[in-house]
DNA sequence: CGCCTAGTTGAGGTAAGTCAATTCACGTGG
DNA sequence: CCACGTGAATTGACTTACCTCAACTAGGCG
């Protein structure tokens, strides 16, 4: 289930052979548990293994030296962990679960044989690398030109409408293990001034985050509200054939 | 020179065969201008051509409905423009040029063709894009979670690194065609705060940003001020040989 | 000569931050 | 079973970094 997530993502981008099939589902060996908080790649490392995400929340964030911390992204099942710290030789940002997770360890070595041995795999990987940045983006544009409530609207559509690429919500909501201190992190704010925001939002009829939950009450409004448009986050056939 | 530079940033990732050097010196025919201010790419746009950037500078940026526009990422010579517009089979930014340019123009069915035909050489151009990603994460965490001065000190510095290792720009400082509005619109600030971020920089003796020109008064002090670390810029050797 | 664009500076407004107090749910140990 | 601590959410009072509006200067150019 969680490898044929992968599969479906990478297949996007190039269509994959029997063969390239199968030399990613042998990467997919490792099984490994990590517990919520606890690190599991770290900023400077060098020679890290990546890990494909099974089941659990986790986040990529960077450390400040005044001890701000900026969260980039949120990875859910299906999605790689620390890929680019394997990718660039060294790590730039630390990765921790949000809740327990499940992953495959991948290890470093493994994946650049893979990388050999099947280039169509490789390039698929690689591509999925570029949805990836086309993410940050969004969020870049995001912190970089959004009011605090906007920018909150838009995570919180972003992360719905992946989950639903992956089953696990819809336009009605999903369920969000994150803190109100996690949406600060990630969304360049004050966990107070997320309070406030939420509370807005939730008055306004839009969306309501709460124990969990994510609901959203008004769709189509809170869609217009962050002017959230979806293309960048799916692609309709493979672009490789 | 140009086509060396890219080489010299695709050979980090993969070592690259004479084959597929000349694969890749065979995209790089069809000569064109553009002039300073008239867009290349724009968003929306399908089925874009991609361009390799031979002399001038570029950025690419979106912009919201309100009229706002976020400025992602500065290119310079060496530098591919509207990649991932034709990796995602459409543009979801634009392309400006800051001054008139030389690229040359790289078609979508030719650019697959080389993939096709050299998966290695496309290894190394979708590798290249993860460092991309790693800068466009750094300033994602500079605008989330920095000061206006850091902000901009931390950009300045980044932009000196990425200009010496193509030659054009060292410790001293550089030449930079940028205006203000250009500085406020990638670091998500009011070009009249901008104007006050420089001068109390160069009040104080770290850097000045004058007539278009660059000049880095006290490196160190800039560095430490700005907590930079241009690791993620380069690359040793090649990861795969 | 006038217009445009880039830069500069001042005055005053506002979105979001900081500090602080309170509540609630939860677990843990006496 | 209660006392206690801890982490998350909530709200109020006050501060501040950055924005907006506005006026002015200086260079480039038709």
């Amino acid at each position: 289930m969680i490898a044929s997530s992968l599969a479906r993502k990478l297949g996007a981008f190039v269509k994959l052979s029997a063969t390239e099939l199968s030399v990613l589902d042998s990467l997919n060996k490792r099984k490994r548990i990590f517990v919520a908080g606890r690190d599991l790649v770290h900023q400077g490392q060098s020679d890290q293994a990546a890990y494909i995400l099974a089941s659990g929340w986790a986040c990529s964030y960077k450390l400040l030296r005044d001890g701000e911390r900026q969260i980039v992204d949120f990875q859910i099942p299906g999605d790689f962990l620390g890929l680019r710290s394997v990718l660039l030789h060294t790590s730039d940002h630390n990765v921790e679960p949000v809740t327990d997770i499940e992953v495959t360890e991948v290890l470093a070595s493994d994946l650049l044989d893979a990388f050999v041995k099947t280039p169509r795999l490789a390039m698929a990987i690689l591509w999925a690398t570029s949805r990836d940045e086309a993410m940050v983006v969004e969020h870049l544009v995001d912190i970089g030109r959004c009011s605090a409530g906007a920018r909150m609207a838009h995570f919180l559509l972003e992360l719905g409408t992946r989950l639903s690429l992956v089953g696990l919500g819809s336009r009605e909501g999903y369920a969000c293990p994150l803190t109100q201190y996690h949406l600060a992190d990630a969304l360049g704010l004050s966990a107070v001034h997320v309070n406030r925001v939420l509370r807005k939002l939730r008055d306004k009829g839009m969306v309501t985050f709460r124990e969990g939950l994510v609901t959203f009450d008004d769709y189509d409004a809170l869609a217009t509200f962050a002017e959230f448009d979806p293309t960048y986050l799916d692609q309709i056939g493979p672009i490789l054939v």
